[in-house]
RNA sequence: GGGCGGAUACCCAAGUGGCCAAAGGGGGCUGACUGUAAAUCAGCUGGCAACGCCUUCGGAGGUUCGAAUCCUUCUCCGCCCA
């Protein structure tokens, strides 16, 4: 850690201005170099699930902004490292993937990172998965050759491992060499490709700097560590999760449509850091938006869920979204973001009770819950609240755009067509 | 291998023979107030075409009119000793 002023390189400045510079192990070196020339850097990913989400949103920024001030990104995939399981931030073991799963992840995953970030050119990036090292290293030779650079003394002050100790929580042998073998993938890159610096979140710096060590010692490398704060919703919970889950980046966990309405429904506290990190906006305009007070912030919160969605899925998503939004909200309308169930004509020919109805637009978990929502007053049929869990919803109750509008309390809506045949 | 302590609903955590679909908290859902925010307040939060019925307190057996609670056994986990 050092610096007092404002960095000098393009990449820094960018970065340190939207507020995404935590720790660093260099910062005047890693400035300095960064100002000489084209760097390579690198983030890991995990490949616990079928999509990234959010969290892992501030990283895939980071290596934007990383290219298009010229250097070169390497997103790490950890087909390797998801194998034994990063014990950061977890309270208990996790189990494990097994191979397939993981590399089924990778290959979804793999086409995230394709759209945002530009593969091709002078410093196009890398895409690449540890597993392709790590699954062919010998345990014998690796004990000797990296494990000797490690003592058991430094791994145990490790914030992830000494939490787990401290509150008598178990930690396998396989969870404790995770930041060995994290460590190693960037003595790895450095050989191969020439990186000189891994990012991150900042719980990720234990394991960053465990590779900075760990290059000094078997290849006298002076690289660099740079991580970001850990992102925080305005009451303190780790940013990204919903009601409905993980706020996730792959449109068919996540319609652009929710993704949108995550963003617009975002604290107050928060729009400006949010439209820092998640969009590309000049900051001067950001800090305009921000400034917004009371009900006009509200514009802010359009601008973050515009630039965000169509960012992740494009203009016509985004647009897409927002003017369902606009239906949805201001008049009692519908668009084409909604989520459209299609039931059979023969169905609301006879009629569907309202409870089962909610159900089988997924509107309701069970019959139970749906019940529950009716007798709160809390759904609707065309906008209008139905009283009964029993009221039969017809034929009849289709409108001039060939469907059914059904809500679940303000924010959850779907579409009930009925099918053809 | 030995000793001890655990496993309860989405999570944490009470309950140690009937009043238990199971306290309390968190989370979540709905409503009021609002700005699709926050805070606050109120109700709800196993399932079922439902004033009743069914399934759940790690698994399998057993005792009992009656078991989350007692016994046996199995699985998994933690701590300590070797």
């Amino acid at each position: 850690m050092s610096v007092a002023g404002a960095p000098s390189s393009p990449f820094l400045r960018t970065i340190a201005e939207r507020g995404l510079i935590h720790q660093c192990t260099d910062l005047a070196a890693l400035d300095e170099a960064m100002g000489r020339g084209p760097q390579t850097a690198y983030i890991g990913f995990d490949l616990t699930a079928p999509s990234l989400h959010v969290g892992n949103l501030v990283n895939i920024m980071q290596l934007r902004r990383l290219q298009q001030a010229g250097h070169r990104p390497i997103a790490l995939l950890g087909g390797g490292t998801t194998r034994i399981g990063d014990p950061s931030g977890k309270d208990e073991m996790r189990p494990v993937l097994d191979a397939a799963a993981i590399q089924a992840n990778r290959d979804r995953i793999r086409g995230t990172f394709e759209r945002l970030l530009d593969v091709d050119g002078p410093n196009g990036a890398l895409i690449l998965d540890n597993g392709e090292w790590l699954g062919a290293l010998g345990y014998i030779d690796f004990l000797r050759d990296v494990g000797r650079h490690f003592t058991v003394n430094r791994l145990l002050a490790l914030e992830s491992i000494r939490s787990r100790l401290d509150r008598e929580q178990a930690l396998s042998f396989l969870e404790f060499n995770y930041a060995v073998v994290q460590a190693y993938d960037f003595v790895e890159l450095f050989d191969r490709h020439g990186c000189t610096l891994q990012m991150g979140g900042s719980d990720q710096w234990g394991n960053i700097t465990m590779g900075v060590d760990l290059a000094r010692r078997m290849r006298g490398a002076e690289l660099q560590g740079l991580t970001c704060p850990l992102l925080l919703t305005a009451d303190g919970k780790k940013m990204g999760k919903t009601e409905s889950g993980a706020v996730w980046l792959a449109a068919d966990m996540l319609s652009p449509y929710d993704y949108w309405q995550y963003w617009r429904n975002c604290d107050d506290a928060q729009v400006g850091q949010l439209l820092r990190i998640f969009t590309e906006r000049p900051t001067a305009e950001i800090d305009a938006l921000a400034a917004r007070e009371g009900r006009a912030l509200n514009d802010a919160k359009i601008v973050l869920a515009n630039e965000a969605t169509a960012l992740l899925h494009g203009e016509a998503a985004a647009r897409d979204a927002a003017a369902t939004a606009s239906a949805v909200f201001a008049g009692g309308g519908a668009g084409g973001g909604l989520p459209e169930i299609e039931i059979p004509r023969a169905d609301l020919e006879a009629g569907v009770p309202a409870f089962q109805l909610l159900v089988r637009a997924g509107l309701a978990e069970s019959g139970s819950d749906a019940r529950r929502v009716i007798a709160e007053r809390g759904a609707a049929v065309n906008g209008v609240v139905v009283a009964d869990a029993m009221t039969a919803v017809t034929l009849e109750d289709v409108g001039a755009d060939g469907t059914i509008r059904l809500a679940r309390g303000k924010k959850r809506h779907a579409l009930v067509r009925p099918s053809p045949a």
